[in-house]
DNA sequence: TATTGTTATACTCTATAACTATA
DNA sequence: TATAGTTATAGAGTATAACAATA
C-alpha cells in the first residue's frame, strides 16, 4: 500500500496538531467570553493589563502596543466607567489609568470565565489534567512571555 | 502571610497560564516560518490549504474566510509563481485554483519548519512529548475544527 | 434565477509621524 | 532637549454589497 501522497509528512506522532486544534478551541473560548462582555480584544486585554494602575506608556510597554493605540482604547474603557484617567499630580504629562469599581467586577466576571479549565479539557480527568499541565509547564520552561494578554492580539 | 491582592484567583493548578504560554511560543515560531518565506499570513494560509486543487469558493469555505477576500490572496500568490487558476472547461465560472511546482517546493519547505515540534518542547524528553501528544489529542476530542490553519488567523 | 469570481467600500487593529503640553 | 499623550494617517486583514459572466 503506497503512502498517501497528499499527506507527504507523516503526522501521527506529531504535536503541533492537536496544539492547534487545542488553541482553536481556547480562541473560540476566549472570544465568547470576551464579547459576551461587550469587550473588544484589545479592551479585554488592556483591562487583563491593569491588575495594578499603569501610566498609558508602562501599559503600551507591557502589552506591546504602541503608545498611540492605547488612546483610543482607553477611550472606550473610560466611556463605559470601566477605568478612569487620573493625572499624576507629581508629573502633568502623565495619565494613570485606574480600574473603577465597575470595571473591577467585570474583569473578575472576565477571569472566572476566561480562566476555566473545563472548555479545554473535554474528557480528561483531574489527574490527566494535572499531568497536562505539569508537561506545558515543562514544555515551556522560562520561555513564558511576560505578558500572556499578548496571545491574545495578533503580533507584528 | 496575606494571598496577595494583586492575584485574587489562584493559579497554581491552572491549565490556561501555560497553554497560553506556549501558544505564544507557537506563534513566534509560525510567523517566523512563513515571514521567512515571505509569505503573508493569509497567503501562507491559503497555501497550506490547497493540498488538492480547488475552486476559489472552495478554498474560501474550506479556510472560513469571505469570498471576496480569495481574489487578492490568489493574486499574490499568481504573481510570486506559486499557484496558477485554471478556468474549469466544464463551468467557465470557476477558477481551480493548482499550485505549481515552485509553489509545492515552497510549501513542503513551510511545512517542515512549520511542524517541527523543537520549538515547543523544550527539555522534555522523547517519552515526555508523546505523553503531551496523547493529553492534547485526547482533550481536543472530536472537537477540531476542519481546517487546523483556522489557528492562524483571527477569528471573527 | 442562482452562482463564481471581482470590485468597491467600510471597519477594525496596528504602526509611524507630527503635534501639544509638560518636564 | 526629551517624554507623555494625542491626532492624523496609512496599511493589513476582514466583511458586506453590487456587479459581470456564466449556468
Amino acid at each position: 500500500m503506497p503512502t498517501p501522497s497528499s499527506s507527504p509528512i507523516a503526522t501521527e506522532n506529531r504535536l503541533v496538531e492537536p496544539l492547534v486544534a487545542l488553541i482553536g478551541l481556547f480562541k473560540e473560548h476566549a472570544e465568547a467570553c470576551i464579547g459576551a462582555l461587550g469587550l473588544s480584544m484589545p479592551q479585554a486585554v488592556a483591562l487583563l493589563g491593569l491588575d495594578t494602575p499603569l501610566s498609558q506608556r508602562e501599559l503600551a510597554d507591557c502589552l506591546r502596543y504602541d503608545a498611540s493605540n492605547i488612546t483610543g482604547i482607553v477611550d472606550g474603557l473610560e466611556r463605559r466607567g470601566l477605568v478612569e484617567r487620573q493625572v499624576d499630580p507629581a508629573d502633568r504629562r502623565v495619565r494613570r489609568i485606574v480600574v473603577t469599581e465597575d470595571g473591577a467586577a467585570l474583569v473578575d466576571h472576565l477571569r472566572e470565565c476566561l480562566f476555566r479549565d473545563e472548555p479545554l479539557v473535554g474528557t480528561l480527568d483531574a489527574a490527566e489534567v494535572a499531568q497536562l499541565r505539569d508537561l506545558l509547564v515543562k514544555a515551556v520552561g522560562d520561555r513564558a512571555s511576560s505578558s500572556w494578554v499578548e496571545m491574545l492580539r495578533p503580533r507584528r
